[in-house]
DNA sequence: ATTATCTATAGATCTATAGATAATGC
DNA sequence: ATTATCTATAGATCTATAGATAATGC
C-alpha cells in the first residue's frame, strides 16, 4: 500500500528504525484520499490509520483530534494559488496577449490535473468547502492579479476599453477554466475526463482570444477579406 | 419549527386527523435541509425526525433506509432544468440577441437564487455530486440547448462565424453562471452573496454581449465615433 | 384492519484515552 | 527518558427493528 505499510501483523513497541518512515506524512496522505473519496464524515480515524498499515491510536499521537488531522491537511496539502501560475509566466509573454492567454490557460490546468490538486478539489467538494469564503477569497484574488494584467493592455490598447472592467475581463476568462475544474478534474477523474477538460479549457482560450482581442484580429480578418 | 410539528411530548398512536400534516413532505424538506448543511454521513436519521418533531422510527415508515431517503430528496426536489428556463423564454426575444441573453440570464438567475434551489447546490457540494456524471449530463444538455440558439444567430449573421461553435459560445456564456452559482448561490447564502451573484453575472452577460454580437455593436460604435 | 406514531433496544460503529511494550538517543 | 507503536476499552453515537398504542376508515 504505501511506504510506511508493514502490514497489521506489526509487533508491540517502537519499531526500528530501518522500518521508519513519513509516518505523519503518510498519515496526511491517506487523510487526503480518503476525505476525497468519502467526505469528513465518511472517513474514521481507524480507515486513515488502517490505510497507512497502522493501529488508529497512532493518529493521536500525531494530531489531537480528527478535525486536527482535516485541518493539517488543508494547511500542508492546502490549495496551490493560481497566482503562483501567473507570476511563473514569463514576462515578455505579456507582449502577445494571445499566447500569454494560451500559455497561462495551458499552465493552470497543468497544476489542476495533478493528482493531489485533484483530490483536493475532490475535498473541498465533498465536504461544503466549495462554498467556503476562503476559496471565494482565493479567487478574488487570483481574478484580481489577472485583471492588472487586462489593465495593462488596455491601456497599450491591444483591446476595446468598452468591454468591460478589466475585473470582468478576466473573471469571463477564469471562471470556465473553474468550472471545468469542478466538472472534470476531480479526484477519481479517468484520463478521457482529464482529456475532456483540456480540450474544453483550450477551446474556451481561443474563443476568449478571438471575442475580446477582436480590435488586434480584426486587422487581420480585415486583409484577407 | 414545522407545520408538522407538535414538539416532543406527543403522546403514543396515530395522532388525530386535525394534527396530521404531510409527514412525509415534512421529512424531505428537513432531510434536504439537513444534508445541505451537514452532508449526508453528518445528518442522523434521528436528526432529520426530530427536526420535524418525530421519533427516528417515523422514518422508517416512510422510506426503507436512509439512502433511500437521501435518493428521494435527489428525484423529489431534484435539479430544475436550466433547459426548462431557456424554453420558457419569449421566441421572439430571438431576434434581439442581447436582450435574450440578458433575460435568460436574470431568469436563471431567478430560479437558481430561490432558497430551495440553494440547498440543492449545497447537498451536492456537500456530498460529491458535484462531480457526478448526472450533473455533467445536465450541463452539457443545457449548454447544447443553448448552442442550438447560437447556431441560429450566426445562420442569421448576427455574430462572426469564426468565433469558436454554437458549443463553445454556449459554454463561454454559461459557464461563469454555473460558477457563480457554486460559489454564491449555497444554502447559508446571506442577501449580500445573492446580490454579489446578481452583480457578477448580470456584468459577464454584458462583457458577453459586447464581445460577441461586436459585429452589430461595431456598426453602432463606428457610427458614434 | 390499517395507519401513524411511540418507546425500547440490539448490534455495529466511532472517537478518544489508558496503559503496555520495545527501540532510540542521550 | 523519550518516542512510536500496540492492545483494550469506555462511552457516545448511529441505523434499523420489534412491539405497543391509539386514531382512522371501512
Amino acid at each position: 500500500m504505501t511506504e510506511t505499510a508493514a502490514g497489521l501483523g506489526r509487533r508491540r513497541g517502537r519499531p526500528p528504525k530501518a522500518e521508519a518512515g513519513d509516518t505523519k506524512g503518510a498519515l496526511l496522505q491517506a487523510a487526503l484520499t480518503l476525505f476525497a473519496e468519502k467526505g469528513y464524515e465518511g472517513t474514521s480515524v481507524r480507515a486513515i490509520a488502517r490505510e497507512v498499515g497502522l493501529s488508529e491510536s497512532v493518529l493521536y499521537a500525531h494530531f489531537d483530534s480528527k478535525r486536527a488531522i482535516f485541518d493539517a491537511v488543508l494547511a500542508e496539502l492546502g490549495p496551490p494559488s493560481a497566482v503562483a501560475v501567473l507570476e511563473a509566466l514569463d514576462p515578455t509573454l505579456a507582449d502577445d496577449p494571445p499566447a500569454f492567454v494560451r500559455t497561462l490557460v495551458a499552465r493552470i490546468l497543468d497544476e489542476w490535473a495533478a493528482p493531489q490538486s485533484r483530490q483536493l478539489i475532490s475535498l473541498m467538494a465533498q465536504d461544503g468547502l466549495i462554498h467556503d469564503p476562503a476559496l471565494t477569497a482565493e479567487i478574488r484574488v487570483s481574478v484580481g492579479s489577472l485583471a492588472v494584467q487586462f489593465e495593462r493592455w488596455i491601456a497599450a490598447g491591444y483591446l476595446a476599453a468598452d468591454l468591460g472592467s478589466p475585473w470582468d475581463l478576466a473573471y469571463a476568462l477564469m471562471s470556465p477554466i473553474a468550472l471545468a475544474r469542478v466538472l472534470w478534474l476531480h479526484g477519481a477523474a479517468k484520463p478521457e475526463e482529464l482529456a475532456i477538460a483540456r480540450e474544453r479549457v483550450a477551446r474556451h482560450a481561443e474563443l476568449f482570444v478571438k471575442a475580446v482581442f477582436r480590435a488586434a484580429a480584426d486587422t487581420q480578418y480585415a486583409d484577407t477579406q
